[in-house]
DNA sequence: CTGTTAGCGCATTCAC
DNA sequence: GTGAATGCGCTAACAG
């Protein structure tokens, strides 16, 4: 039924080792052998199978990728710089995904263990203990895109969650604003969520201005809720002109409940976030926001996972790659 | 190193059948062995190997989902419907982006069945004669989704893409529009592209309207091609009243193209798409389009094949889903 | 340059 | 209920 490497090599006329050899683009074959088992391979439709290959070389040319959640662009963006690095290196990559349960991950995580994958690259999401075993008990290399652990224990690839929070809040205090309220997300992820909410804080503090409880709500991070939390804030008394929101998807929903209560984004209030995914340019107003480099970190990431399943050395394992503000409509300085 | 099934055989004092056996929910095992087995587990840390499991059994209980683009929210919407029911019948699924490549969706394609796995999706895309012949190549059962060929060899599942336009369009038609415009993607993909372009066409056709060439337009699907087409036709002299775009992402485009040319969807434009992604209603106004059911889509194929790779027998292997028109924000009707 | 020989880690007969 | 033996399809020494 299936041919074999022993097929081919019984229809060449060659060992299977000789088979096995030009299959695997072994140099040591004389030309004229390889051409036959070339024609042999086509004449019998022989197929390769890499799980047998697994087995003897106890390498399987693949790295295991676990996706927090596939429908985010954020994601799907690291996905792809992942990808294209992965191909150079010539390793397959297989993509599982989580569904945002923790308890997902974990079990991805060990189906793709037990896959005997050559290498992990875990996204997104919060880092528990859980997690931390679950990496412990894994042979190979792992990396961590778009996420740290707070123990450090584990190389990984990401921004300055912070720092850009940071940045962004600042770019609305030098346009005037003191007044500034900030959409979160759960402050229970310490490398996200928690970090922009500390970087928010820290730019009010710098420049002098009260940290104000009222001007803080927490989010899910999805358009609706940016929506409803900002309704929240346009019914304050003392309403803020300026919000700060911890992504771009929610960053819409904040802008189109200030438009559909008949206010003006940015003249009435502006509106940053962070991110920059390809939706913050298909709004109006385009959104100012800071640039996560998604791409990058995905590219990055899995180079050095690459380098890691060498065995090369490699001078830093926590990578943290720059950001940018990118300036574009939804903010404009603030007149009292 | 790495401990294997005779490993914790010896830990146990039992042979590796037994440890087999319990390790694959094998009920003729004494409860007490079992136990002992567990526990021998536990000790050293056993994970099984799927790569020598699937050698053995030649059963991997994995399927390879072929993914033409990532980032396109339909396809992952569709991803979630095949993991859900994959997860109910406990297949393990590997995803591979193809990068909308055809080059590509070939070898995703090979390495996937090297890879031995159960049962292959392949979504989206234009199918030509290069898959099929790697399809047939298979001995695995395939089965499309979100696509269809044109032979009918292939088991798939779909909407019916002709229909769903020749309903978009109608609704304009009902509404009082007979200037309608239309943005087309590729005219080469016939379960797709030009299926919805024959839809449009259909709909005039049955109300009596002159096709008029200038009125179709082709693009690429994308946000800033549905902008550009959509500067053309606010150029027109006789522009027209109404367009009907092939997908959502290019409908927002057009929308904010006519926003940003001073004028109203839906009081000067009425537009309409096909598709339903969330962003449908994250726009102002939000769109009104015709849904394709992409978690059903996803969720019917997966429960396809696992009756293919089952063997049972299925009465229809083509299957097509029902559409439906999802009326929001972005049709008026005409007053002349 | 090519062939022979051993496993890789496990499922699966077939005995007992 | 359990164990011993066999082989899945291939790579990797090793020998020649």
């Amino acid at each position: 039924m299936t041919v074999t490497i022993y097929d081919v090599a019984r229809e060449a006329g060659v060992s299977m080792a000789t088979v096995s050899r030009v299959v695997n683009n072994n140099p040591n074959v004389k030309p004229q052998t390889r051409k036959k088992v070339f024609e042999a391979i086509e004449r019998l439709g022989y197929r390769p199978n890499a799980v047998a290959r697994g087995l003897a070389s106890k390498k399987t040319t693949t790295v295991g990728v676990v996706i927090p959640d596939i429908s985010n662009p954020i994601f799907s963006e690291v996905a792809r710089g992942i990808e294209d690095i992965a191909n150079m290196y010539h390793y397959n990559i297989i993509l599982c995904n989580a569904d945002k349960k923790k308890e997902k991950e974990i079990r991805v995580i060990n189906t793709l263990l037990e896959k005997q994958v050559d290498g992990l690259l875990f996204m997104g999401g919060a880092i528990t203990d859980e997690h931390i075993q679950a990496f412990k008990t894994a042979t190979v290399p792992v990396v961590l895109c778009a996420t740290t652990d707070e123990s450090g224990t584990i190389p990984s690839v990401d921004i300055d969650h912070q720092a850009a929070a940071f940045d962004a809040v600042n770019l609305l205090i030098q346009y005037g604003h003191r007044s500034i309220g900030m959409i979160s997300g759960t402050l229970q992820d310490p490398s996200n969520g928690n970090a922009r909410y500390l970087g928010y804080k820290q730019a009010l503090d710098k420049a002098g201005i009260p940290f104000n409880e009222n001007y803080v709500r927490i989010g899910n991070y999805k358009y609706e809720s940016g929506i409803e939390v900002t309704k929240y804030f346009l019914e304050l008394p003392n309403r803020p002109t300026a919000i700060f929101v911890a992504n771009d998807e929610m960053a819409i929903g904040t802008v189109h409940a200030i438009q559909d209560a008949g206010l003006k984004v940015p003249d009435d209030i502006s509106v940053i976030s962070v991110d920059n995914i390809r939706m913050a340019s298909m709004v109006r107003p385009q959104l100012t926001t800071v640039a996560q480099p998604m791409y990058d970190i995905g590219a990055v990431s899995m180079r050095l996972l690459t380098k890691l399943m060498n065995k090369e050395s490699v001078d830093r394992s926590k990578v943290v790659l720059p950001h940018e503000v990118i300036i574009r409509e939804s903010v404009a300085p603030h007149h009292s």
